[in-house]
Order: C-alpha cells, then structure tokens, then sequence
DNA sequence: CTAATTGCAAAAAGTTTGCAAGCGT
DNA sequence: ACGCTTGCAAACTTTTTGCAATTAG
C-alpha cells in the first residue's frame, strides 16, 4: 500500500516519463490514479471536478497536458462521442474495442467483433492504405431505451 | 439558368423549409449553393470565407444556422476528422460511406461496404441495439504518403 | 543546481445567442 | 403586417499558451 505500484498502467506511465527524460510529479501520479482508479469514459473537465477533492490539487492546464502525455503513450485516447467536449477512455494495451452509444441515456457499450476488424483490414489492404487506428461508433437506441419508446 | 433549381439537393432542401413553415432567403439559398457547387468536406470556417466573395454576403452566425438545418434535413453530416474544429459534408440522400484518413497529407478517401455494414448490423441484433446512423473512420497513411516514408 | 513543471490568467479557437433592424410570404 | 431571419457583438465552451515561481532528479 506505500509506494509500490499497484497498477500496471501506472507502471507503464512511468517508464515512459523516465525514457523522455521527463519527471514524476505530484501531479501526474494524482491524475493517472484517478484516471486508472475509474476505469470508462470520462471528460477533461471531470476530471478537473474529481480531483478538486484531492490532498493534491492539480490545475486544468496540467490535467490537459497530462492527458496529452498519456495519449502519446497510448494509456488513454480521445473518444467523440457526439456531446461538445472530448472524451477520454483507457484503453487497455493491445486491446480494442468499438462503441454502441445511446442518444438517448448517453451510455456506452463497447464490444470487440474479430469479423469486423477482418473485413476492415481488408478494405485497407485493397486501397493500399496502412492503418494505425480506427474508430467505429454507432449511434442509436441501447435495448432498454428502444423498449421504452 | 434562371429561377429553376438545378441541384436536386437544393430542391430538397426549398421543400424542406417550407414544410417547417420557414422562409427561403438569399442568404440560405448562398450557402446551398456553394455546399454543393463542390461537394465534398469542407469546415464552417471555410464556408465563410468561400462565401465572402459572393455577391450575397453570409454571416458567420447564419453559416452555422444554415448548416444546423442543412443536418436536420440530412443533407449534411458533421464529421470527426481528428482535427480540432468540426468538418461537415454532403450526404448523397440514402447513400452511406466510411472514411479512410491520412494523417500525413490529410485526405480523405471514402468507401462503402456491404459485408461491413451487414456485420456491423448483425452486432447491434445481438445487443438489441437499434441503430440510426454510424461512423467509421480508419486513420493512418494512404497509399502515396506510406510509399514516400 | 538546472531543466522540467506547475498554476495562473490571458488568449485562442469554435460555436452559440440576444436583440434590434430587415425581409419573405 | 406578421413573424421568421439576419448581422453584430458579446457570451460561452473547450483547450492552449506565456511566464514567473516551484520542484524533481
């Protein structure tokens, strides 16, 4: 419970701070246990709220920038959910997944379909195109919802 | 070349207005005009500065008021290409298409297929999601830019 | 020590809105 | 005429940035 890491990703924040020569602040360390302590769908200004709670105060430009970090580190990634503001969701290392999102209750559903990732791979491959990332959201009414309408 | 309405789109959209009770102005009529004098994807800030040369002057303001109804009667989609300010563009009424985005050169290539879109349906029938609409966008580098690197 | 980092407040960037004047129908 | 529209400028929302003070390594 001291000064160990207890989550992986954590763990892989760090190293990548260490191997840009970058340091480990109070801050940076507040954030990523927020973030890792929660894992979903969040928003930079949530997190702004969440950690206005905290013994360490972080501002809203250094939330920014360490999302921005973590990004690039591929820990967590920008999500357009359709709303104004970004969102944020962790992504798990090596995984993937897409996004069923409900107009109506705003909910999120992720889902990972081998099929689909197949034919998209595909479809690069007959444009000559090399993908790096892609980002499926469909939009619509979760179960619950279309049950209530 | 005077009065009729050339483009079918625009046609729609006259109906559209009328339908709703609202009024066919020059302004509105501006902004049709160039959406689909060049249909493609083009940012609201563009739009603006396309239609500064034109004889009738459109306000920023009304652009976007413009591009509001313009997705209300489908005619136009907003799109997430990553940048920071929304893209939008033309909807050939009842067709759908993916995109494939190079982050180097910024090009869009857009595609549609089938055995993708009947997967994608066959995900939302196992959650009991009912969908309305999606967007897929695959990132990474087209065919010229990943040759060049 | 020294370079990286933080917080602040100002600036940017993108979009929306209230209101008086103007224009379709 | 009546009510929808427009333009303007101000307001708003989200994100970025310059800079002096602070802190990790």
């Amino acid at each position: 419970m001291a000064g160990k890491p207890e989550q992986p990703e954590k763990a892989v924040f760090l190293r990548f701070l260490k191997s840009r020569g970058l340091k480990v602040t109070r801050q940076r360390e507040a954030v990523v246990n927020e973030i890792f302590s929660d894992s979903g769908h969040f928003e930079a200004e949530e997190l702004v709220h969440r950690l206005r709670g905290n013994r360490t105060r972080v501002s809203r430009a250094t939330i920014y920038r360490t999302l921005e970090l973590l990004r690039e580190c591929q820990l967590v990634e920008k999500l357009d959910l359709g709303q104004s503001g970004s969102f944020y969701e962790y992504v798990n290392p090596g995984e993937h997944h897409d996004h069923l999102i409900c107009l109506q209750c705003d909910s999120v559903i992720e889902f990972h379909n081998e099929k689909l990732e197949r034919t998209q791979a595909e479809i690069c491959r007959n444009f000559g195109f090399q993908e790096t990332h892609h980002s499926l959201r469909i939009f619509g009414l979760c179960s619950k919802c279309s049950q209530n309408a």
